[in-house]
DNA sequence: CAAATATACATAAGAAAATTATGTATATGC
DNA sequence: GCATATACATAATTTTCTTATGTATATTTG
C-alpha cells in the first residue's frame, strides 16, 4: 500500500507526482525501486510507496515529456533510470511551490502555526 | 469545482474531511452552505468547496454517527445544521492531529521548513 | 545449499473520492 | 423582472490509488 502505518490513505491523495518530482531533482538520476526505498528511509516508514502507484505515474510522466528514461543491464536484471526534463525541472518546481502554498493556506483555515517558507 | 483558482484539484484530495471536522469543532452548528463560504472566506477563494463533494461527505458522517442534524425552516426554505457528536469531537482531534504530522512528514521529505507545531 | 527475502520491473481489476452536470426551489438586489 | 445568491440533493464520469497478480534475478540466512 501506498501508505503504511501512520496515514489514512486519502489524505495522501495526490502527494505522489511532488514526491517523485522533488526527488527527482535532488539526484538526477533514479530508478523506481530507488525512490520507493528513499522515500521510506526519509520518512522512516510513515510513508510507503506501492509499485502499483508509482510504476504507472512515471509511465505518464514519460509519456507527457517530464522525464526521460535509461535502461541498464545489472546482471542479468534490468534498470530503468528517470531523469528530469527541463519541461520536468520547471514543473517540478512549480508542483512544490504549489505544495508549500497549499500547506500554508491549510495552516491558516485550520489553525495550525507556524506557516511553511518555499524560497 | 472543490479547487478554484490555486491548486491541482489532486492535490487537495482527502482533506476536504479534516476541514469540515475543524470547522464544527470549532463552530457548534453549521449548515452546508455555511460551510462551503467560510471555507471560500477563510482561503481567500483559493480552496471553493463544490456541493457535490460537500453534501455526499455530510451524509456520510451522519452514517457514521459523527455528526447529527437538525432542520431548520428559513423562511419557505430549509437549513440544515450539522452538529458534532461526541464521537466525532474525538474524531475531529484525531484527524487534524494526522494532517499535522502528515505536514511534517511532508516538510523533512520536501525538504520545506519549519515543520508545523500541533499542540 | 535450500528457502526466504530483497531487488526490479509491469499491469489489471476494483474502490474511493472528487469533478462535472443536472435538478429543484426560495430570497434578494438592481 | 432578471440575475444572482441561498440552500438543498443526486447521478454519471474521471482520477488516483489499493490490492492482487505476474515474471524474474540476487542475496542473505539458517
Amino acid at each position: 500500500m501506498y501508505i503504511c502505518i501512520m496515514y489514512s490513505s486519502e489524505l495522501i491523495k495526490g502527494t505522489l507526482k511532488t514526491i517523485v518530482l522533488k526527488l527527482l531533482s535532488e539526484t538526477k538520476e533514479m530508478y523506481g525501486y530507488e525512490i520507493t526505498q528513499k522515500v521510506k528511509e526519509l520518512t522512516d516508514s510513515k510513508i510507503v510507496i506501492t509499485e502499483g502507484a508509482l510504476y504507472p505515474l512515471l509511465h505518464q510522466l514519460e509519456a507527457e515529456g517530464v522525464v526521460t528514461t535509461e535502461t541498464v543491464n545489472i546482471g542479468k536484471r534490468i534498470r530503468k533510470y528517470y531523469t528530469l526534463t527541463q519541461t520536468g525541472n520547471e514543473r517540478a518546481k512549480e508542483k512544490l511551490y504549489e505544495f508549500a502554498d497549499f500547506i500554508n493556506t491549510m495552516n491558516i483555515l485550520l489553525d495550525l502555526k507556524p506557516s511553511v517558507k518555499y524560497v
